[in-house]
Order: C-alpha cells, then sequence, then structure tokens
RNA sequence: GGAGAGAUGGCCGAGAGGCUGAAGGCGCUGGUUUGCUAAACCAGUAUACGUCGAAAGAUGUAUCGGGGGUUCGAAUCCCCCUCUCUCCGCCA
C-alpha cells in the first residue's frame, strides 16, 4: 500500500514512477479523495471540540439552571447529530480509498530497467557454466518418470494435474534439498529457523499484498475461511504484523520451508510437463526485515544468499533485473535467479528476491524503533526463495545426467541423500 | 463440543456515566547526589490522524480487545463478535 499522503500531496511523481508498469489507473481519484477526507476531518473535530467545551458547562448548568440545562441540550444535540454525519461521510469516504489504494502496486525503485515484459529483463551476471553432453539431455519429467522417482500419473489420479507424487529417491532428494537449503542458510548466512502455520487468514493475505487483488489465484477453504499459502512470504513477513520492533536487531533475518499452494489460474497451458509450474510445491523462503537505509544492501546479500545455493549444487545460473512491466504488485525491485535446464534448453526461474520497501510493512503495520526514544518508522520488508525446492530437484536431474539415463548426485547434497547416485 | 472466568498504557494494576490519556507501582530515559556501581530524590516516558510551522515544536481530535447502540456526554450502561484462561468431553 502506498503512503495516501504521498498520492494526495505529490500525485505527479506517484504517477510518473508508477507509469514505468504500465498505464496508471485511480491515482487522481485517489489524490482528490484524501483531500475531500482532510477537510472533512477538520470539520468534525472542530465540531466535537465545540461540544467537548459545552459539556463542561452542562455539570454546572443542571444544579444551578434547570431550564438553560435543557436548552443546551437541545442545541448540543443537534450538534452531534451533526457530527456524527460528518463521521459517517468520513468513514465511507476512508473505505473507498482503502479500496482504491490496496489495489495500487508499489513504486518501482529508480534502478528498475524500463521494459513491458520478461524479454526485456537485462542479465546482471551469468554463473558457472551448463553442462556439455556427449548425448542429447532429456528433460526431467523424461528422466524421472523411467527411474521410477516421479509418478505423474499417480499425481493426476489423486489430485488432477499439476500434482505429483515422489517416490523412493526422488522423495528422498526433495527432503535432502529442503534439508541442505535449511542448514545452509541458518549456518551460514545467519538466518533463524521458523515452521509457520500453512493455512493463513484473509488479513496476513494481504498484509503482503496477495490480496485483495489476486483472490483467483489462491487456493482457499471456507467455513472457516484459511487461505493456503502460495508462499512462505505471507506467514513469515506476517509474524510482526502490529509490532514494533527493535532497531538495534534489525535486520532480521527467517529461512523458513513451508510447501505452497497456487491455483495458476492463468497459467493454463503454461508448463504443463514436470515439476516447473505445480498446484503444490516445496520452497525455503528467506524474509527480511530491515531498516530502511540499508534495504538494498540487504537484498544484494539475500539475493546473494539464494546464489549460494545453485552454486554449491554445481547448477549454473543467470541473473536478471525485471523490468518495469514484469515487476510484482508488491515489490520495487526483484532480481530473478533462473536456473539453466539442459533437457529443455533454456533457463527456468527458481528463485524470485525482492525489496518490498514500506509497501508490505504499511499493510501489515510493521513498524520499528530507531532509538529507544525516536518515533516508530515503517521497516523495509524483503524476500527471496532460497530455493524453489521442485525445480531445484529438477535441475538437478537434467544437469546431472548421465548417458545411461541415472543421475549423479551433487557432492554437497550427498550427506543428505545417503546415496551418490540414482539409477534404475 | 459443553460449563465458567477474563481482556485497561512496554508490563502489573485501579477506575463502575462528565474534570480520566487514564491513579499507583514496575520498567525505561534524562538530571541531582555520588571514588565506581547501587540506592535515594526530581523530571520525563503511547499511537494515529488533523491544523499551524522551514524546522524544532505548538495545538486539536480519536484510541481502555473489535464492531454497533443508549446519552448533551461512555473505559464505565446495553447488544453482537473475537481472543485468552480454567474445568469436562473428544482427538493426531
Amino acid at each position: 500500500m502506498l503512503d495516501l499522503r504521498l498520492v494526495t500531496d505529490k500525485l505527479e511523481d506517484v504517477k510518473r514512477r508508477l507509469s514505468l508498469r504500465g498505464p496508471v489507473k485511480d491515482a487522481e481519484r485517489l489524490a482528490e479523495l484524501g483531500a475531500r477526507r482532510r477537510a472533512l476531518i477538520r470539520d468534525s473535530e472542530s465540531l466535537r471540540h465545540e461540544q467537548k467545551l459545552a459539556g463542561e458547562r452542562m455539570k454546572d448548568l443542571l444544579k444551578s439552571d434547570p431550564t438553560g440545562a435543557q436548552t443546551l441540550r437541545l442545541e448540543l444535540k443537534e450538534k452531534s447529530a451533526r457530527q456524527k454525519q460528518l463521521d459517517d461521510e468520513i468513514k465511507q469516504l476512508e473505505t473507498e480509498l482503502e479500496e482504491l489504494l490496496l489495489f495500487i502496486p508499489n513504486l518501482p525503485h529508480e534502478t528498475v530497467p524500463p521494459g513491458t515484459s520478461s524479454e526485456e529483463n537485462p542479465v546482471v551476471r551469468a554463473v558457472g557454466q551448463a553442462p556439455a553432453f556427449s548425448f542429447t539431455a532429456r528433460p526431467h519429467w523424461d528422466l524421472g518418470t523411467e527411474l521410477g522417482i516421479l509418478d505423474f500419473e499417480r499425481g493426476a489420479k489423486l489430485s488432477g494435474s499439476r500434482f505429483t507424487v515422489l517416490w523412493g529417491a526422488g522423495a528422498r532428494l526433495e527432503r535432502a534439498l529442503i534439508q541442505f537449503m535449511l542448514d545452509l542458510h541458518t549456518r551460514e548466512h545467519g538466518y533463524t529457523e521458523v515452521l509457520p502455520p500453512f493455512l493463513v487468514q484473509r488479513e496476513a493475505m494481504a498484509g503482503t499484498g496477495q490480496l485483495p487483488k489476486f483472490e483467483e489465484e489462491a487456493f482457499k477453504t471456507t467455513a472457516p475461511e484459511y487461505f493456503l499459502i502460495p508462499t512462505a512470504e505471507v506467514p513469515v513477513t506476517n509474524l510482526h504484523r502490529d509490532e514494533i520492533l527493535d532497531g538495534a536487531r534489525l535486520p532480521l533475518r527467517y529461512v523458513a520451508y513451508t510447501p505452497c499452494f497456487r491455483r495458476e489460474a492463468g497459467a493454463a497451458g503454461r508448463d504443463t510437463r514436470g515439476l516447473t509450474r505445480q498446484h503444490q510445491f516445496d520452497k525455503v523462503e528467506l524474509v527480511k526485515f530491515a531498516d530502511p537505509r540499508t534495504s538494498y544492501d540487504e537484498l544484494e546479500r539475500l539475493t546473494a544468499d539464494a546464489e549460494d545455493v545453485l552454486r554449491r549444487l554445481g547448477l549454473s545460473y543467470r541473473v536478471v533485473a525485471l523490468c518495469g512491466g514484469d515487476l510484482g504488485f508488491s515489490a520495487a525491485k526483484t532480481y530473478d535467479l533462473e536456473v539453466w535446464m539442459p533437457g529443455q534448453g533454456r533457463f527456468v526461474e527458481i528463485s524470485s528476491c525482492s525489496n518490498f520497501e514500506d509497501f508490505q510493512a504499511r499493510r501489515a503495520r510493521i513498524r520499528f524503533r530507531r532509538e529507544s526514544s525516536a518515533k516508530p518508522e515503517l521497516v523495509h520488508t524483503l524476500n527471496g526463495s532460497g530455493l524453489a525446492v521442485g525445480r531445484t530437484l529438477a535441475a538437478i536431474l537434467e544437469n546431472y545426467q548421465q548417458a545411461d539415463g541415472s543421475v549423479t548426485i551433487p557432492e554437497a547434497l550427498r550427506p543428505y541423500t545417503g546415496f551418490e547416485r540414482i539409477g534404475k
């Protein structure tokens, strides 16, 4: 959520910065309503002030002059009614303002490159060498099916398309990856592990920006209503909702493993094969709460922490900076990590690292105090996948495949899998 | 699921229609005293939104779990909701 003050007071600025994302809607109306709200508040408050002053006279009058008290009472009754009417109007206005504001995306950071689609995302760096094969590399869904570790048919039988069953070494590899990533981030990168609920309430989803705009993307239960988390970002960021954090302890760094649930409503027909786009997948997520002054340094570090997973697994990848048109709703700046998938001959997103600045913090009221006597300020929130586990598993299958269809396990992972290769 | 109790500031805890942003205590911050520390004493110690101001700040309004109602006036009275605790039942 943007700062209403900023929108009303610096409308042109806001519009210019938003236009990097595409056409701007509603900003004008927002500024207008914001100005009207202020005027109404002024009127209501001065009326209320008069009432309070008169109220103090009332008590004396009640003793000394009953008739006068009666007159005053009638007068105040009318004033009170008028003021309540104003308050109703203000409330209505604020509801409308909130609704508009919740649908306006975050302002892109100055360094966000121009562009309208993912094709225009500049490559920031490329790391590692794509493996050279003496045979034609195959996609992970073929390899995994032949090895008997990925079972798409039975996934579909149980739950429909975009669900997969992992067997034996596949299940073990998934679990090994989760463990490996959590250990790396907690032991070497200074993150605190947290295991949050996988079902959250509407307000948590709104806090991080998934709602109200993207409700059709989420799975939810009814009576009682719960949302299945689309990413650990939701519960972990909301851990500190309505809190004032100690500035001396920033940045807070959390890492969480959770399954993630997504409708993929807008992705019909895309990535229908393999593990790339599932309704349910595992992810290890990095989340930070940072001082606004250093949040962009923290973004670089967080991205490096995610990259470290790929590097240790010996997977080649590139880092792209999302352009204005490709930037997510809540993000001010995002780097995507794309892993090379030799079996598909393309790069696939495996992590998305973003600085949300104060956008989520304002929605979720997450603040900090710089000094014990200072006024609370909004924190900056950041997060990034570290990494998407299913896609990592797929990348390992494709990058470490052998001519005979077996797959060797990256060195770093072997203590976790307990085996060095997966064969038939 | 059944029965009961409760929710007040960073924390504990008074208050039972007006003068209560809210006694008292603890904590915290600053000061005095003081070889140092501690103790003692004094002062300060919420948030949001308005208005004025370049700013520091001044000032107004709101806020006693949330929402609604009664009233000239609600922390205080009434209604609804949420959460917490205790006991019973059930359950991984």
